[in-house]
DNA sequence: TCTGGGGTCCTAGGACCC
DNA sequence: TCTGGGGTCCTAGGACCC
């Protein structure tokens, strides 16, 4: 079974207004979910269905929704509130299974295989939707089917609040006619390859010679088509998996032109995901990079640690040595770090020479989290960013 | 006031080893 | 007789997802 909340973010925010003493409904308007456009983050994260019926898209630029619907209302919405009811869908989904994968902040798939016999699978999905209705009060689109591909598949079918089946049997009537855009994992590179192939509807690539888009596409070849052919044996992945990276970026307000701004955003961002990487008590091997110049053309460097670490500064100085190698003069519109090949700390070789400075800096990096969990996180930073705040603003 | 932010996975090429 | 064949590790870039 996959589970899939109707326009997610709008839905969510739109039961925080009306449970926050607002009157007006915004799913009952054409509305969306959108960034801040004076942050240069102005695009549309969720829409209202009236939204849609316009031909608005995730996505797209708000200046470009409100050319196709000039009185469309643009709502900021807000992360906790989505987390809040995202917990309360898999908290109720719990009493289900405990077989519950969180493929993503509105979407789960559960395996009920264990459970029920298949008679009765529609019955849970009809328990279930009526339930997240009555309790939760939004919506969900349930898809039914024996792997998680054709589920999810299903799920995307007509919606909002309905329930579809897409058992093997099925895939030629309900699949097979769609657009091969609609494919789980074709996206926008893709299409216009396969378009020149002549394969425009799923149909067509289920039937095309597998060992020819192998030829073409390598991996990525042999998964279209078996996604088109209804071919998936993953599992629902319901135990904890620990982050394999982590990372933050930030489109600035303005575009940056020199270094020294640049390394201060960069501390501000090495703050935020050591910070982050320490709450998982895990330290990272690689450090990485990465910029985006006012053309929208994306650069990064990364580079491996001697020893793996969760130290703000040592992460934050291996950074900025990237970042001046990177760096070419040119105007930057976003700024990024991520740290990967992480590992659980309590089962990672350290350094070898664990230092006084060392011990240090790893007393300081514990002395501010305390303050920030306790406090707040914007209670306390570094002066080494002072003059910065106001163009990079993080969670 | 034009185009977010957080991820995972794959590929290609180069360095280096025997 | 100019330069094989196998492998690992590292980095840069890109595709895709929500």
């Amino acid at each position: 079974m996959h589970i899939d909340v109707n326009n997610a973010f709008l839905s969510w925010f739109a039961i925080w207004r009306l449970k926050n003493g607002e009157t007006l409904d915004i799913r009952e308007i054409p509305a969306v979910i959108g960034g801040d456009e004076s942050k240069r983050s102005g695009i549309v994260l969720a829409k209202s269905n009236l939204a849609k019926k316009f031909g608005i898209v995730t996505g797209e630029p708000l200046y470009q929704a409100r050319k196709k619907c000039p009185e469309i209302k643009v709502f900021q919405g807000d992360f906790k509130v989505y987390r809040e009811y995202s917990n309360k869908l898999y908290n109720l989904l719990s009493e289900y299974t405990h077989k519950i994968e969180r493929f993503s902040i509105d979407e789960c798939f559960l395996d009920l295989t264990e459970y029920l016999m298949n008679s009765t699978l529609l019955d849970k999905a009809i328990e279930i939707q009526k339930r997240v209705n009555e309790e939760l009060e939004f919506t969900v689109n349930i898809g039914l089917s024996s792997n998680k591909l054709l589920a999810k598949m299903a799920s995307d079918f007509e919606k909002p609040n309905k329930i579809h089946t897409l058992y093997p049997n099925e895939i030629e009537k309900k699949m097979w006619s769609l657009p091969i855009g609609e494919l789980f994992m074709l996206g926008r590179k893709t299409i216009p390859k396969l378009y020149n192939m002549h394969i425009k509807i799923i149909g067509d690539l289920a039937k095309f010679d597998k060992n020819e888009l192998v030829k073409k596409f390598g991996k990525h070849g042999k998964i279209m088509w078996e996604y088109a052919n209804g071919i998936d044996d993953s599992e629902v992945i319901y135990k904890y998996e620990p982050p394999k990276s982590i990372g933050n970026s930030t489109t600035l307000a303005k575009d940056v032109q020199n270094l020294e701004d640049l390394n201060k955003i960069l501390l501000t961002l090495a703050e935020h995901v050591t910070y982050r990487l320490r709450k998982y008590n895990m330290v990272a091997g690689v450090v990485n990079v990465g910029l985006r110049t006012s053309s929208f053309r994306d650069f990064s460097h990364q580079s491996k640690l001697d020893f793996a670490t969760s130290n703000t500064k040592e992460i934050y100085l291996r950074a900025k040595e990237l970042l001046k190698e990177l760096y070419n003069g040119e105007s930057i519109r976003l700024v990024s770090l991520k740290v990967d090949k992480l590992s659980d700390k309590n089962e990672t070789q350290l350094s070898l020479f664990n230092t006084t400075e060392n011990k240090k800096q790893e007393k300081l990096d514990e002395a501010l989290d305390k303050i920030k969990e306790k406090y707040g996180y914007e209670k306390i930073t570094r002066a080494g960013k002072l003059g910065m705040e106001k163009n990079v603003k993080l969670k």
